[in-house]
DNA sequence: ACGCGCATCCCTCCATCGGGTGACTGCCAG
DNA sequence: CTGGCAGTCACCCGATGGAGGGATGCGCGT
């Protein structure tokens, strides 16, 4: 396969909603013979730009209104499970960065890497491999262990973060406040918080909950 | 004044931690006349790229770790009071624009805005103008109403945060758990909180506690 | 000198919270 | 079909939280 990158150069789309971000990507491949910018875009048009241009690597980001990166990424992979796809994000502590992942990104890139890593990353994703810097593959490893709130468990913890007493989430859930109570205590064990107020700020960080 | 940019291009100076962005900027003034780029960096060589150049206008993002741009635009202002400098960030809802503002911002752009209206804004400023885009000055109207947290209270809440006990956080301040208990019905009442758990959403959510 | 905001401390009172324990249902996977 | 898990409900109890009230001192600007 790495016979193809000497025959034609490596077809990229981009997904943004930055038009800024988009110069920028399209500067760093001006002149460049070893791969050309097929498309650019934001999140609405990924999936469409893709399935018109089929590239050989997609850059996506992940913070984007409307559609989201993650929804624009398991859009693609699922019309073409082999697609490349190679997250762009500014924070490495992303929340979504997991779950980017998981939804099959094979590549990682931060915005505030070099053009050089940015070229390197395509090269090596569109050669089959993954490429996961190890600063993003750490903080990752912290996420992987993630304990994942039941969807009850979500929703209690959500009406608790504005204010709502255990009664109140019970009448709003049409439960009694004895359940919200287990509920929350198994919310409490879950997160290692000290009490509620710990527990939505955990929450917010780890984006199970988005303020 | 307006006969000074036939004379001579605008210069620029662009501040931004990420090379992809300082790209798209470069890219954008590539081949014009009108204005050109004469430095770009981080945060950190910010005030001392404005020494060296003395730019017309300095773009200037907000998110950055290390110095902030808030300093950077502080540092700025307190060395040059006629600085122009364009505030350039990603969400319109950031919670630190109108601090950006108050430290002396007198332009801001979205980085999902277009070219133009980057380029307008630029020549705005450098004409005098300030220039502040509506959907980002109904923003800062509501935070205009900010009420904001005296320090002690502040720490109070980010105790409360992390999960401390009003007994706890009174240890952790050293003051007595009664204080404690009285900073916190003030800290209720200013952001109109039904209890702890709700103040620190709120005021995760208003930029006052950084999560 | 006066007011005012900030911070500190003290008291009472009651609702709420969080831990512990136990039990019943429904569902799905092994 | 038997276990496990999610969800539901119940009861007890000690600790905590939040709403009142009132009080002192300190600094700052007018």
């Amino acid at each position: 396969m790495t016979l193809l990158q000497h025959n034609r150069p490596i077809s990229v789309l981009a997904v943004d909603d930055h038009p800024l971000i988009l110069e920028g990507i399209a500067a760093v491949f001006e002149g460049m013979s070893e791969m050309n910018l097929v498309g650019a875009c934001d999140g609405r048009q990924a999936l469409a730009l893709y399935q018109q241009h089929l590239p050989d690597v997609t850059l996506m980001d992940l913070q984007m209104p409307g559609v989201s990166g993650l929804e624009a990424i398991e859009l693609i992979r699922q019309y073409d499970p082999h697609a490349r796809i190679v997250v762009l994000t500014t924070y490495k502590g992303d929340v979504h960065a997991l779950r980017a992942i998981k939804a099959g990104a094979v590549g990682y890139v931060l915005k505030n890497m070099m053009r050089t890593d940015l070229l390197e990353t395509i090269r090596g994703v569109h050669a089959g491999h993954r490429r996961i810097p190890a600063e993003v593959a750490m903080e990752l490893a912290e996420y992987m262990s993630e304990v994942s709130l039941t969807p009850r468990e979500t929703e209690v913890l959500k009406l608790a973060a504005v204010g709502k007493s255990n009664k109140r989430i019970g009448a709003g859930l049409d439960i009694s406040e004895d359940t919200v109570k287990v509920h929350m205590k198994n919310i409490l064990a879950k997160l290692h918080a000290a009490d509620r107020t710990h527990a939505v700020t955990i929450a917010v960080r780890r984006g199970i909950l988005q303020f």
